[in-house]
RNA sequence: GCGCGAGUGGUGAAAUGGCAGACACGCCAGACUUAGGAUCUGGUCCCGUAAGGGGUGGAGGUUCAAGUCCUCUCUCGCGCACCA
């Protein structure tokens, strides 16, 4: 070891009591109507019959890779497992999980690679994640460990694919309904028209549209996974590509995401990164006619009231119409810009931004407010995949439209005049209509309110709103993935149609392959599996998987009742744990802590498959994490980004190895406010580990120490027992704290208290140093005020709390076995009192002296006091005094002229 | 470009509008020691021998009093990015 000596014998002291809390099943939570054995711990701190409240405090888990455990990891799961101890301590049932996203890309392409089944792999590295992640005294309920791989598992996750199968939205009711409710209109007759009707409007619906193709993974990808046209994972480049893929409609819940997030405790920034994600904007849908032909052609626009400025009208390379209203003149030019537009990634489409393309279609479209003729041109400005596709051009109040009018002369008329005056061109802001008929003098949102109305009248548009957000692509071309309990058959005109698999068909587990790579001719990896994919004559299944996030986005719901065979979740176990009915009960998971990596994706897929599921019936909140924070990124000593080619990665099993878990614990904790990005500091975690030595040492008798050193160096007796031999220090004595003492402790436990409330973990641990500083020098030892230490330090530093609770209530047949349920100490507001205060004396706001007065002297003799003072006079002598501002125990400012 | 954060010692950071720098790291000096990269004691924002002066990215403002509140501005980080 490069580090000296060590402070306290952490490599016996941990894994001791490790192995103690595993025997004991220290952690276990427990759910309604479970028999507890009465020699739990739990049930000794709760004799009465009936659960205490709740508290579910949870983990993002981790995506189990080869690398192992990261130090950001443990970051946010020391936060969580410090405050699930603290309040098993205040005397909640604490639901305090760990499990494995551990579908994913990685594992299968080590299997094309290798050969290798991903099964393996993901087994392989989940066990040193495992490993790993036990070592840091983690107090996980390890009886609820999910895999999303497991069968057991995954079966649940098709199964709630199958309620989304069966359900649609109904905008009556503004929520989802079985796909049983849907009325069917008179004109749909046939079997294969009801079929159509209703697959139209399933939350989970196959679409043939556009899609971020990877070609270097083989997958299509969803919006949120394409990074500036490069794929999320690998950066890989992404082209669209029409093909057929399911969906998600979670556009139908895009108002209740946005409403909702007002009534959860997330911070500002992210429910800022959802709304964005979502995108709500308030406009109008205008419909222009096309000149000579029977063709309108709808607009989105969130500036109505600017439709007299509308010089042309522009629609995306892909809309429908372009072939149809296309000029003879115009045709060769507009395909080759369509050609040209589809060959781009969305890469090329962004950098080349800077610069507007589009060609003329040759048609025209007629202005519905003026009847006025405007051209239709192309340009790949405009996206096809957000409002209508098209859009009626007012380059004057319109930067992109003012940019594409000037580099092709189109005319640009001013409609609102700016509050400043001055040219208008380019003005963006709301001001006051002028060139627009019966919109003149009308303020914009007047002016928008007016014109709605006129379009509405006329039958030409109306009101809307819209949103950013997309429906969810659900299906990837992989193996390591969730089937889908899916098959495909054929209707009495030949016609391939989709048909759910029946519950008692679950799980759906995917076939045995030699080969994972997708088809030659580019099919998923499954459809290899020929003999698995028939089912029967002309039934064949589906063969994408789910993407990653089907697991993620329901995994708190399975460990409240992990091992249920009959059900995703037991009813009773999901109130209980979400809180529902009991006043006063965290409505969902009471804390979530996880990166902001997962700000838009996994916490918007999360909470939209939970309030389908909550409008079904099956869980009782509508949200499911009340409380989230983001822990920060932490990054290496060099201040940069921790990654494998700059080669500043920390490992945290060399940490452990030299200064174990507790030290480990404290430093992540002690760097600073959980979600503030901070570097990593090896010096630093020594002076946390230091800390630990004096809190061993404040305990500790140090002759018996001494001997234990020598006896681990003869090696005649094993550590385990050496470390029984470790004596408490003489000065420990069954005897009354004195004040100075009390007010020691009391100080602390306030301060430990409070921050831990308000997850100021950092400043919780200096005060819990200051507590050791000050008690180190004692000559006699309280022994009571020493446990209360333990049981606050207990949160940070389990295992060496543990032992040294354990020495100081050895011959004690009364003390409990473990101090995971000592209840957590309450401070005494009346042994913080002071006698004395030290007083600051100012003179205009600068410090001019210190007076110690005793607490409760008058303002007006400590008025007196400060102007006496020999320090304070210089500064008042011949100067009238204004005003003497007098703040009880804090300080006295004399404001002189 | 838009949105959201954050700027405090050599470093990580503290501070209900009330004594800026708690607690640590590092550094300096000393003690103990065969030894110290262990431990203990003291010091450590800057200028100044001191008295004193200056100081929380910058400029203003409110206030008896501003790191904290307000206005403008600069820098950095994160997110979104032709979203009509």
């Amino acid at each position: 070891m490069a580090i000296g000596r060590r402070q306290y014998p952490f490599d016996l002291i941990e894994p001791k009591w490790q192995a103690v809390w595993e025997r004991q099943q220290t952690f276990r939570a427990w759910n309604p109507g479970e028999n507890i054995p009465v020699g739990h711990p739990f049930a000794q701190r709760h004799p009465e019959p009936g659960l205490p409240p709740k508290y579910y405090v949870l983990d993002m888990f981790p995506y189990p890779s080869g690398a192992g455990l990261h130090v950001g990891h443990p970051e946010g799961y020391t936060a969580t497992d410090i405050l699930a101890r603290y309040r098993r301590a205040t005397g909640f049932n604490v639901l305090h999980p760990m499990g494995w996203d551990a579908f994913g890309l990685p594992a299968e392409q080590y299997a094309i690679k290798t050969g290798q089944h991903p099964r393996q792999t993901t087994e392989a590295n989940i066990a040193t994640f495992k490993r790993q992640i036990q070592a840091l005294g983690f107090s996980y309920d390890w009886s609820r460990e999910v895999d999303t791989t497991d069968p057991e598992y995954f079966k649940w996750s098709q199964w709630i694919f199958l309620r989304l199968y069966q359900s649609w939205f109904n905008p009556a009711t503004n929520r989802a309904e079985s796909i049983e409710t849907l009325v069917l209109p008179a004109d749909c007759v046939t079997e294969e028209q009801q079929r159509a009707y209703r697959d139209a409007r399933r939350l989970a619906y196959v679409a043939n549209a556009p899609v971020n193709w990877c070609p270097e993974l083989g997958t299509v990808l969803s919006n949120e996974e394409v990074i500036d046209g490069k794929s999320e994972v690998g950066g890989f480049p992404v082209v669209r590509k029409p093909m057929q893929q399911w969906m998600l409609r979670i556009t139908a819940y895009a108002e209740r995401l946005l409403n909702d997030l007002d009534g959860i405790d997330w911070s500002h920034s992210l429910k800022e990164m959802q709304r964005n994600w979502i995108g709500r904007s308030e406009g109008a849908e205008v419909e222009f006619r096309v000149a000579g032909a029977d063709l309108g052609i709808t607009v989105f626009t969130t500036r109505p009231d600017t439709l007299f400025g509308a010089t042309y009208m522009v629609l995306s390379p892909e809309h429908r119409f372009v072939e149809q209203l296309t000029t003879p003149a115009q045709q060769a030019a507009v395909r080759e810009y369509q050609r040209h537009a589809a060959g781009k990634s969305d890469l090329e489409r962004t950098e080349l931004a800077k610069d507007k393309t589009g060609v003329f279609t040759g048609a025209s479209a007629v202005n519905p407010v003026n009847g006025e003729l405007i051209p239709i041109w192309i340009a790949d400005y405009v996206l096809a995949t957000y409002g209508t596709g098209a859009i009626m051009a007012v380059p004057a109040h319109d930067e992109r439209d003012l940019e594409f009018a000037r580099k092709f002369n189109l005319p640009i008329r001013l409609v609102v005049q700016a509050p400043g005056g001055g040219d208008a061109t380019g003005f963006v802001g709301d001001g006051v209509s002028v060139n627009s008929g019966f919109l003149d003098g009308l303020t914009t949102p007047e002016a928008k309110k007016a014109i709605t109305a006129w379009l509405q009248e006329k039958g030409v548009g109306r009101r809307t709103i819209n949103y950013k957000l997309r429906d969810w692509l659900f299906s990837r071309q992989r193996y390591w993935g969730e089937p889908f309990p899916i098959v495909w058959k054929r209707d009495a005109t030949g016609a391939l149609y989709h048909e759910a698999l029946p519950d008692s068909a679950l799980p759906v587990l995917p076939p045995k392959l030699d080969d994972y790579k997708p088809t030659p001719d580019g099919q998923p990896p499954l459809a290899r599996a020929r003999d698995w994919v028939a089912v029967s004559e002309g039934v064949t299944r589906e063969t994408n998987t789910m993407p990653q996030w089907a697991g993620s986005c329901w995994y708190y719901l399975r460990y409240q009742d992990a091992r249920n065979p009959a059900a995703m979740v037991d009813p009773a176990a999901e109130q209980y744990w979400m809180g529902t009915g009991v006043a006063g009960a965290t409505p969902g998971v009471d804390l979530y802590v996880g990166g902001a990596e997962h700000a838009v994706l996994h916490l918007l897929y999360a909470r939209f498959w939970h309030k389908v599921l909550f409008d079904l019936g099956h869980v009782s909140t509508c949200e499911p994490f009340y409380k989230l924070v983001n822990q920060g990124l932490i990054l290496g000593e060099d201040g940069q980004k921790m990654s494998k080619s700059r080669g500043n990665v920390v490992n945290p099993d060399v940490v452990l190895d030299a200064y174990g878990a507790d030290a480990f614990r404290l430093y992540e904790m002690f760097m600073g406010p959980l979600e503030m990005v901070k570097p990593w500091n090896t010096q630093g975690v020594e002076g946390v580990y230091r800390f630990l030595g004096r809190a061993w040492r404040l305990f500790v008798d140090e002759d018996s120490e001494t001997a234990f050193e020598q006896g681990l160096t003869t090696g005649t007796a094993s550590g385990a027992e050496l470390l029984e031999q470790v004596r408490l220090s003489a000065a420990i004595q069954d005897v009354p704290g004195t004040p100075e003492q009390l007010k020691t402790l009391h100080a602390c436990i306030k301060k430990v208290t409070e921050d831990l409330d308000g997850m100021r973990f950092n400043t919780a641990i200096s005060a819990l140093m200051v507590f050791v500083n000050e008690a180190i020098s004692w000559e006699v030892k309280p022994r009571g005020i020493l446990r209360d230490f333990l049981t606050l330090l207990q949160p940070f530093s389990p295992h060496l709390a543990e032992e040294l609770f354990s020495k100081l209530a050895a011959g004690d047949p009364g003390s409990p076995a473990t101090l995971a349920y000592v209840p957590w100490p309450k401070y005494d507001a009346a042994r913080l009192v002071e006698t004395t205060v030290e007083i600051a004396v100012q003179v205009n706001g600068k410090l001019r002296d210190r007076l110690v007065v005793p607490v409760d002297l008058p303002a007006a003799e400590l008025e007196a006091a400060a102007l006496a003072s020999d320090k304070v006079k210089p500064f008042i002598e011949g100067k009238t005094i204004k005003k003497i501002i007098v703040v009880p125990k804090k300080l006295v400012n004399i404001a002189v002229a």
